[in-house]
DNA sequence: ATCTTGACCTCTA
DNA sequence: CTAGAGGCCAAGA
């Protein structure tokens, strides 16, 4: 609540935007910072996106289900604890095409059904 | 106030 | 195919 009196809410902060969407992944799909930037209107503001999720670790926002282009895990939460990024997608039934690597093809997910 | 860094992506050569 | 440069937004020094 950057400001209570804002009646835009366009005008929340970045960070907001991206917290809102990440919070909206379906379990067992994955979603690339890139498509999050451009879906807010930013196509080149991946950088971002990834210092809103730096913010959210320790929230409740599924962080791991938000890769790269690549689809490799990235991310703080991941370099301290690799094992439970991948874990925890598993546990949601995501497939893994290579060691780190999320199956985009099959679990690639876009915002669009929320609104 | 400026400069650098940071979980990235896209364009052009 | 790979390599380089630009761009975006925010926080820290």
């Amino acid at each position: 609540m950057p400001d209570p009196n804002n009646p835009d809410p366009s005008s929340d902060s970045f960070f907001e935007r991206v917290w809102a969407v990440v919070a909206e992944i379906p379990p067992g799909r994955v979603t690339t910072y890139g498509d999050i930037a451009a879906y807010l209107g930013r196509r080149g503001a991946a950088r971002t996106v990834g210092w809103a999720l730096n913010e959210a670790v320790g929230t409740d926002l599924p962080c791991h289900r938000v890769v790269n282009r690549y689809g490799a895990l990235t991310g703080r939460r991941h370099f301290e604890t690799p094992h439970v990024m991948e874990e925890r997608l598993r546990s949601e039934g995501v497939t893994f095409a290579d060691e780190g690597h999320v199956d985009l093809e099959q679990h690639r997910w876009v915002p669009e059904d929320e609104l």
